[in-house]
DNA sequence: GACATTAGTTACGACTGGTGACTAATTCGG
DNA sequence: CCGAATTAGTCACCAGTCGTAACTAATGTC
């Protein structure tokens, strides 16, 4: 990805591919044409003509050959901080990629579990942090556990995913009650076996418009 | 603000200076040097050395005198449209002034409550829909309704401040249970006496440590 | 067929949040 | 000086939600 650095760009667009491996949450790295063991998150120059989700997408399908199925501006990181690019300031965005989504091929890339992340540039390890957080506390406003996953899953699968996410066990019957309220997931009719125990049902996801439904004020307001 | 065309800057930093006036949130314009009628968002190009944020700040600092007590970043915006200071993208941010600020002085700058906007370039317009609606959805995870109140308010204050942002009415037991149960403020020993009626105690924003105290999984997924 | 294992449901009790009616403290007009 | 009006603040009830444990269901294994 960044092998031209004959001029440095304007600015960077940098994207934080994430996905689940099991049970952990990885991100994409590529490595970096200088030093073997150094890697970097995937980033490119603007081309002319192109918006910034332009660039995203491009980023994307250069990896994995198709445009990822979700993906959302982080913000514009700049501060001094040291990137690959040497550009002044770099817009990141987090995509999410669903599990058993073939790896890209060629060596360049490889995905890395979040604690066991080697050393990156400054500025793209805020990028990455920052990207893993908008994740975790944006995922009851946008469908962030249903693009982690394949499009057919069993309701076991989900709530794995959701406690992953949050980062908390979660009470099977309670899950259950929240996702029949929330009308966002519809039964197929296919069942999956996955060896011992009663198979399970697999479902898609299909948010239905919204009821009213206005629960009440919560002014959780998580510390600061 | 904007009054160095000479060389066009690598990309804007643009400011959305909100307040609420009358019971509606208000924006901050700045009269455009080209057209007396023409109005821009307050924007400025960067300076060597200094952040983001950085540069967010002083552009409040030149508007008030001071910096503003919040201010959060909205995003990037490039996508090829329109914006005065003709850079490729501009860094957006959102910023809080309490109410009762005076207004900065010299016919330059003026408060437009949002439904009666003038007409902006459109990226400064899709950048301001954008920092509104952050504000409106953050609200939650910030303190983004004390930040448009003096240091200290009455609980009804506040309470229209949610009400304002919120665009619904809320029950006033309802309302102080859930703020007693969030510890986000604390009473003064000073009351105020607003005309007729019992005078109104007044709190100041000083949220403790958080309990535990997570409640259940909410998938209320709005929409999409 | 007994048992282990995983999926999915039901029922109950504790707690939360919406609500209307209540008390409290002040101003205003007689 | 007294009562009505007005605004602040609280209480208590109840409908609904959520955490939980115990249950039923369907499969594989021995």
């Amino acid at each position: 990805m960044p092998d031209r650095r004959a001029r440095k760009p304007p600015y960077s667009i940098d994207v934080v591919l994430l996905t689940a491996v099991r049970g952990q949450l990885a991100v994409l790295l590529c490595r970096s044409p200088e030093g073997r063991e150094k890697w970097v998150l995937p980033w490119e120059g603007p081309r002319a003509g192109e918006g910034l989700d332009g660039t995203a997408s491009r980023i994307s399908k250069s990896v994995f050959g198709e445009d990822v199925a979700w993906k959302e501006q982080v913000g514009a990181f700049g501060d001094a901080k040291r990137h690959p690019s040497d550009s002044e300031i770099s817009v990141a965005y987090a995509c999410l990629v669903p599990t058993g989504t073939p790896s890209p091929v060629g060596g360049v890339y490889a995905w890395f579990p979040l604690p066991d992340l080697p050393q990156l540039a400054p500025r793209q390890r805020i990028i990455l942090d920052s990207a893993v957080s908008m994740i975790r506390t944006r995922m009851d406003q946008s469908p962030v556990a249903f693009r982690l996953l394949p499009q057919m899953f069993t309701l076991t699968e989900l709530q794995q995913m959701y406690e992953l996410l949050l980062a908390k066990r979660l009470h099977k019957a309670s899950f259950r009650r929240a996702l029949q309220g929330a009308w966002l997931v519809e039964p197929t009719d296919e069942w999956r076996s996955e060896g011992r125990g009663r198979p399970a049902q697999l479902y898609r996801y299909a948010p239905r418009k919204r009821r009213p439904a206005q629960r009440g004020i919560r002014l959780d307001l998580l510390s600061s």
